[in-house]
DNA sequence: TGATATTAAGTAGCGCGCGATTTAATATCG
DNA sequence: CGATATTAAATCGCGCGCTACTTAATATCA
């Protein structure tokens, strides 16, 4: 009868959801793992160098608000890019306990070869772009909710 | 201009949905990781429980298969759930390659108190059901083409 | 039947993502 | 100034999720 507001179809209908977005998560990042591969990076690194290409010198705490991700997360994750020469992490001078992350040459070379990703994975989810805004617009309302 | 069709709105936008799945995702599973700490689960834990719930008995790829899945994630997964005494794994006896897994009384009864953790995500989330399942459909669609 | 191919599950190793804790630097306040 | 509180980053341990590989059982077919 498609009774939305039984509790039964309520609680169905919620989970469904999660797993929604749980497994179409896994399957993006599917998508973006054999992409980000020839780049040597995996999707979280390459969120980190976006960030970075949109703004240098961030300490790790503004990249992981930018990202919702902590240090915990961050620092191994910055020390794999800095063993790959992608950037370089500093104390701040003013501030100790802050550290800076500074994008080396190599590091912003690599955003010229990153600039064709997008166009590939907007490719592989053969969606309009309409669509995809719709999309995006109802993630960010959910994940509003969710962290508040 | 809202052009969705210029090359540089499309990737930035496609950039967008893509991280917006990435980080609701991420805020989904905070809240079911405290919800489910009293059950001693973790989300994918319970996503396993839910299709053994749903049907006892299936085998390791079966499961697999409805939750995108592999047996080098769910392997030691399982394991773990055995470990916690909710499930059992034995060989098939038709086919010894496949493994059975059975849920065990207490893996049966911890169902009553799941039950209450789609009520509480839902309510987490604020949102009418009707959006819920929107968003739902456009995810599955999106998976399908990701996935296909 | 016997050789080969396929299938199901398991293992090893790596990179997240996070709760809990630690260390060090800065801020606050009596 | 000195004691305490707060903050930023790092560390530790665990559970995914995956690629690549291994092992064992079944299927296929000459």
């Amino acid at each position: 009868m498609n009774d939305h507001n039984a509790p039964d179809s309520l609680l169905k209908l919620d989970l469904q959801v999660c797993f929604a977005l749980y497994s179409t998560n896994l399957a993006m990042t599917k998508v973006y793992r054999r992409l980000l591969r020839e780049l040597g990076l995996t999707y979280p690194q390459y969120l980190v160098m976006m960030v970075l290409w949109e703004e240098d010198g961030q300490t790790v705490s503004e990249i992981g608000e930018r990202l919702f991700l902590d240090s915990a997360t961050l620092t191994p994750l910055l020390k794999r890019l800095e063993g790959m020469g992608l950037l370089s992490r500093r104390r701040a001078a003013d501030d100790e306990r802050r550290v800076r992350v500074q994008l080396t040459d190599p590091g912003r070379d690599l955003r010229i070869r990153a600039e064709a990703i997008p166009e590939a994975v907007a490719c592989a989810s053969q969606c309009q772009p309409e669509e995809l805004m719709a999309l995006k617009d109802q993630l960010h309302a959910l994940r509003r909710k969710l962290n508040g």
